[in-house]
DNA sequence: GGTGAAATTGAGATATG
DNA sequence: CATATCTCAATTTCACC
């Protein structure tokens, strides 16, 4: 079920990630002018992405906005160990639930949730409430929502080890 | 640039856009099978959802762990009000922002970031440290991660205006 | 990984019930 | 507005270099 090596993208990977990022319904031939490099040759980079489970699939991107749920709020959820939401009541009872985070900390969830008024996410809070304390952020606008992954610079990830030299030799 | 009307969505536009965000490339064909419809029907859907912005675009959903950004973090900002991230330097230094949501409450923005390993975590930390005084939360674990968009179940929606009849009558 | 050609598939338009 | 069919264009994929 799991690719048996290092998913190790290299810098044409990270380029037909990004493109397909962008636009999810490039034809290889389209992929393939943009990144310099042959159809075949992308698509065969492009199905080991998706068999490794880089690329998990393609959708639509839906304004929250423009389809009637303008307004986004976190809400941290501070509940009894065991008692958190989602075992008490699974969370398809909450279609605005639209992620869900468990965290360090004080045993908390981090919940990223959309209404469509003031009513609703009301409404939302105290429904959520039953399920423990919480402290609510109301997003009053968003610079950036999902940004494309891009690759990590590797000259930052050096420190990752504090400097050790590897005990091999 | 914009809709004329407001675009209510109806069911059946509800049961394209769901059909569309968890597969981006299904043909026109296809998705006029499963929400039984007809292809040249389902297609003008498609392109007024398009066309008013609700459908924003198509992209790959890239894992990434399995890119190599295992760990994720909310960060709270808490920058003097105009001095605020994005501002004195561009978001576009610090590709691991995937999120930036301006708050209600303490003048606060929330971020939400990727990294590699801890290491990188702890100097993109330090980097953000410049732009304010910072709340960092370390997700353990997510549940639910973009869950697709659904409709709002209208029954509580009335609740809005607290039950108030309309002074028309 | 590149190049070529053949086969499959989907989009668009038209005419009809 | 649904259906059927047709045509055209585009893409995928294979075999070989």
């Amino acid at each position: 079920m799991n690719a048996l090596r290092s998913p190790e993208l290299d810098e044409t990977d990270w380029k037909i990630l990004a493109e397909l990022q962008s636009d999810a319904r490039l034809s290889f031939n389209e992929l393939s002018r943009r990144i310099h490099l042959s159809a075949p040759a992308v698509a065969e980079r492009v199905r080991r992405l998706e068999e490794s489970g880089v690329i998990a699939g393609y959708g639509a991107r839906v304004d929250p906005a423009k389809a009637g749920q303008p307004l986004l709020a976190f809400i941290q959820l501070r509940c009894s160990l065991s008692r958190c939401l989602l075992k008490t009541t699974g969370a398809d009872d909450f279609p605005e639930i639209a992620e869900v985070h468990k965290l360090s900390g004080e045993h908390c969830s981090m919940l990223k949730v959309r209404a469509a008024s003031l009513g609703h996410l009301e409404g939302l809070i105290e429904r959520l409430g039953e399920h423990g304390e919480l402290r609510t952020h109301i997003v009053l606008s968003t610079q950036y929502d999902d940004r494309p992954l891009a690759p990590t610079t590797p000259d930052r990830e050096v420190s990752d080890s504090a400097g050790w030299a590897r005990p091999g030799r």
